[in-house]
RNA sequence: ACUAACAGAUCUUGA
């Protein structure tokens, strides 16, 4: 009951009530065990407080339950996603110190990790060492090595990862397709993304928001506006509706073109639709006037922007 | 219902 109530409060970002509901439940007699943990630190993770998680852990290496496998991926994540990658791989020593061993998710996690932050030739030897282990990369693993080739600008290694995962057999899944398109349209070689996701329709697999918002922004970015807005009527048409990064976009696509007042126009479609606009679409915006030399308005942007709620950053 | 891969802005990225 308690697992499942912490749960729910960590994946709402309510970690502080998590917190609560973790302490009390102590006290009234039914002690936390280690899923109850694993959440808590998670939750601590997923909201970039690691030195709270690990003070979490450090208690149950003092007074127990005994972390598991599961304790340490979700450490070793946190540690992956706020890019210290150095305690990342201390982690992976003390689990094996202690007698735990890694896994896929381990080692894919560094992966992913090493990738984010350009540093190739460490996660191929995370790589090595998983394969040493005689661990098989999955679809996460490639996925992940895909997208940090793409961002290094070695595309051509990226497909050629694509095509290893291709002919290992079993279908590639919307989210691989989604990185590959992606990295297309961040390479400006948008002929090559509309190519795949035309493949992927045909092999059965069904685009999602963010598929087409990748193309949408690609579109934007080189200067095809128009085409991007097409893109969008496509997704409506296809029951996959826009959200708030879709329209923010758009938004930002006009704006470059100095349309700021359609942006603004947009940006009431998106209010009646009930999307509640965040701190990246206002800056938009807010920098769509800037550029005209609007600075009254662009300051009214920001007025409107803190009475909706919204906290500039 | 304990852990891993995908989309948006501004500023910065120093010999």
């Amino acid at each position: 009951t308690y697992n499942a109530l912490i749960n729910g409060l960590c994946s709402n970002r309510k970690i502080e009530s998590a917190l609560k509901v973790f302490d009390q439940m102590g006290r009234k007699g039914c002690l936390p065990n280690v899923k109850t943990y694993n959440e808590m630190i998670n939750g601590f993770c997923m909201t970039a407080k690691i030195e709270k998680a690990m003070v979490l852990f450090n208690r149950m290496l003092k007074v127990g339950p005994p972390p598991n496998r599961i304790t340490y991926n979700t450490l070793i994540n946190g540690y992956c996603k706020c890019g210290y990658l150095s305690n990342a791989m201390r982690l992976l020593d003390f689990m094996k110190e202690n007698g735990c061993e890694p896994d896929e998710w381990t080692y894919t996690e560094l992966i992913c990790g090493f990738c984010k932050v350009g540093k190739l030739e460490l996660a191929s030897k995370v790589f090595d060492e998983m394969v040493e282990r005689s661990l098989s990369a999955n679809e996460v693993t490639y996925t992940a090595l895909i997208e940090g080739h793409f961002k290094s600008g070695e595309v051509d290694v990226a497909l050629s990862l694509l095509e290893r995962m291709e002919e290992m057999g079993g279908e590639l899944n919307v989210q691989t397709y989604n990185v590959v398109i992606n990295g297309f349209c961040k390479e400006n070689m948008l002929s090559e993304a509309e190519k795949l996701l035309e493949k992927m329709i045909e092999r059965g697999l069904l685009p999602n928001v963010v598929t087409y918002t990748s193309l949408v922004d690609g579109l934007c970015k080189n200067g095809a506006v128009h085409l991007a807005f097409r893109v969008v009527d496509e997704m409506v048409k296809q029951d996959c509706m826009p959200n708030l990064h879709t329209y923010s976009v758009l938004v930002y696509g006009l704006c470059q073109e100095g349309k700021a007042e359609e942006a603004e126009a947009l940006i009431g479609e998106m209010e009646a639709k009930g999307l509640v606009l965040d701190e990246v679409t206002y800056t938009s915006i807010i920098d769509g006037f800037v550029m005209l030399g609007r600075l009254d308005h662009a300051f009214s942007l920001l007025k409107r922007m803190v009475s909706a709620g919204c906290k500039p950053n």
